[in-house]
RNA sequence: GGCCCGGUAGUUCAGAUGGUUAGAAUGCCAGCCUGUCACGCUGGAGGUCGAGGGUUCGAGUCCCUUCCGGGUCGCCA
């Protein structure tokens, strides 16, 4: 039977049940945790968002509310009257915060019943993620995952809280929009009125945000949802959340310093930790030679080095033909490695940098007996030694080198560092390490489209001392373009946009645009600059990402409340479904013909004839 | 689109070499139990082995196809 609330309206929270209530009546509401019968005694805790409470029902006590508690069962709803009592010093329990007490109950209402859940409500739960996603209402129930969604509020709330002492205004922009060529690939909403026509949904607020510097509102944010149709990652969702923040008549440390002080509130608020500004910088071009990427976990060193020169004529053709060929000889030394790691292990490093492109990877054991390795009989002594020595090698280390084109010795040995501290346990998760990268190059060379297109997005603007070599040497060029990193994940990024019509036609032309193309395009945006445009710039959080972090999670998933899975679907709500052809007909669409007959779309046909009948 | 890992009671998993009735733990149900807190004890129910096809006298196990979940490369301005 289940009951109303009546007047059980609860006056506590269950977390808030402590020593200092003892002795007077409360009203809870929640959930069950567990039932513990022991025949004339049920003991139970009640959940809610705020913690447990141990709820005692004693059958000398009263009978009627003792056979109504023998019927309740997991995941019951209550609401319980009782009495906050001391409990006996035997039966304290050291692994709640309030487990010295407990509410003898006195009166009893069963709001709601519940089925046996598929997953437990417990923390450390081995579920698999299919089943928590599938039944996240209840997944989410469980404390850890509450952790989870009330820090991101708190964090979304504090930077609200900075920025508005700041001065910056939240302004919301459509999220009905235009699709652009460039960038990620769009979802597209088709347009009922405009037959053929799309909407796309944004990626970002990016050319919103550029004009509402053009109109003047100086310093702008919003909290945006973004959406990218992409492939998932376990950092990647198609719909997440920016912090967006743009900014007028500055310059890039103007919107560093911003930042770094909008950090250092939420990292201390969030976890305690006293930043130390200026947060330390460092150029694309150095992170790539030390990390091998452009987000470098700085928690630990084993960091890249150049044996290019070293190698250049040896004898290893391997090496000797990467550098010939343009490309670089790196290494690192996994500091006392040599000695831990089995001929086994060194394959399996082997095998992974292949992910990467690498063609192989080669090493040199440093062991107390001498040198073990299968390129040494390729290198002269002095190679070798020099080898050694730049390598910084001593008894005890295992140097492994990849020989190739730089994008792809920097990829493998990039990733090869972080296979190897995680192997050697060097990442520590209390430490958040934040550091700026900056000076990126503007443009990268596209193989498959055979042209430029813009590493950050089209409307960076290059360094003032680059400009000459825009027409020249496009990839020599540098932007006026930062990102923040954090413990090797890219929380965000930004730059000082282009403000002017004649160098945003011209970047555009790099770009492949012809002028006809480019103002249909972007005409708006290049139309707007000649009506007075400041100088502007600004940045974007990845939100989502900065409460994995913040929260030490590996997965973005666990601090998004409905996330999707690998394929871009929800598997509670099922989206994405077919619909009807009428809502078809209305939107000018059709679908192909072997499309129609897939599995789901003839599942749905079948539902929806059974609907009919 | 590629590669890797996984899919067996509600759940988490075990099931060499193909071989009788597919197991364990936990959860669930019932009975007993007044200080439990991962309560305990006794008993019970619970399986299209992801799906389809093939090989075989015989398939959870071998082969093919496919679906689902995770990681990753490409992709993600």
């Amino acid at each position: 039977m289940v009951e109303s609330m009546g007047n059980l309206k609860r006056t506590h929270m269950c977390g808030e049940i402590t020593n200092e209530l003892v002795g007077s009546q409360v009203v809870l509401n929640g959930w069950v945790q567990r039932r513990r019968d022991l025949g004339k005694l049920i003991f139970t805790y009640l959940r809610d968002r705020s913690g447990f409470i141990q709820v005692v029902f004693d059958a000398e006590k009263s009978k009627d509310i003792f056979e109504k508690a023998e019927t309740i069962r997991s995941e019951f709803v209550l609401a319980v009257k009782g009495t906050v009592v001391k409990r006996d010093e035997s039966a304290i329990n050291p692994n709640y915060p309030n487990g010295d007490v407990e509410v003898i109950a006195k009166e009893l209402k069963i709001l709601s019943r519940a089925a046996t859940p598929p997953i437990y409500i417990e923390d450390g739960l081995d579920a698999s993620e299919a089943l928590r996603l599938k039944y996240r209402y209840l997944d989410l129930r469980r404390p850890e995952m509450q952790k989870n969604l009330v820090l991101r509020h708190k964090v979304t709330k504090w930077i609200r809280d900075f920025l508005d002492r700041e001065g910056f205004l939240e302004i919301e922009t459509p999220m009905l929009t235009k699709s652009t060529p460039e960038g990620a690939r769009d979802y597209l909403v088709p347009s009922r009125v405009h037959p053929g026509s799309f909407y796309a949904l944004p990626q970002s607020p990016q050319l919103f945000k550029q004009l509402l510097m053009l109109a003047g509102f100086d310093k702008y944010f919003q909290i945006a949802r973004c959406f990218r149709d992409e492939d998932l990652r376990a950092d990647r969702q198609p719909e997440f959340t920016q912090v967006d923040i743009e900014m007028s008549f500055v310059d890039i440390d103007d919107i560093i310093s911003l930042n770094e002080r909008l950090l250092a509130d939420v990292m201390k608020k969030a976890l305690g930790i006293e930043l130390s500004l200026p947060l330390p910088r460092i150029t694309y071009k150095e992170a790539m030679e030390r990390f091998g990427t452009d987000k470098p976990d700085t928690r630990f060193g084993l960091e890249l080095k150049d044996v290019s020169d070293i190698v250049r004529n040896c004898s290893f053709r391997v090496f000797a033909n990467a550098v010939a060929e343009g490309g670089s000889v790196r290494g690192i030394n996994a500091k006392g490695c040599g000695d831990k790691f089995s001929r086994r292990e060194i394959d399996g490093l082997g095998e992974h940098v292949k992910t990467y492109r690498a063609k192989g990877l080669a090493w040199i054991n440093v062991t107390g007996e001498g040198i073990k390795s299968p390129i040494a009989k390729f290198l002269t002594e002095d190679e070798l030694n020099a080898l050694l020595a730049r390598m910084e090698a001593e008894a005890g280390d295992l140097l492994l080198f990849v020989a190739d084109q730089d994008d792809v010795v920097f990829a493998s040995l990039g990733h090869l560092r972080l296979q190897l501290a995680e192997k050697l346990n060097l990442l520590d998760n209390n430490v958040k390490n934040l550091i700026w990268v900056t000076e990126f190059p503007l443009l990268e060379y596209d193989e498959e489209e055979q042209r430029y297109t813009a590493k950050h997005h089209p409307f960076t603007s290059p360094m003032d001392e680059d400009v000459h070599l825009l027409e020249t040497y496009p990839d020599k060029v540098r932007a006026k373009a930062y990102d923040i990193v954090m413990n090797g994940v890219e929380l965000g990024g930004g730059s000082i946009r282009i403000h002017s019509t004649e160098m945003q036609e011209k970047m555009l032309k790099v770009l492949g645009f012809s002028k006809e193309q480019a103002w249909e395009r972007f005409g708006f945006l290049l139309e707007a600059f000649k009506y007075g445009t400041p100088p502007h710039g600004g940045i974007a959080y990845g939100l989502d990402r900065l409460i994995m972090l913040l929260a030490n999670r590996d997965s973005i998933r666990d601090v998004i409340a409905f996330p999707k899975v690998q394929n871009a679907s929800d598997l509670m709500t099922e989206a994405p479904s077919p619909v009807r052809q009428s809502q078809l007909d209305e939107l000018h669409i059709c679908v192909k013909a072997d499309v129609l007959q897939s599995e789901e779309q003839v599942k749905y046909n079948k539902e929806q004839r059974m609907e009919n009948e």
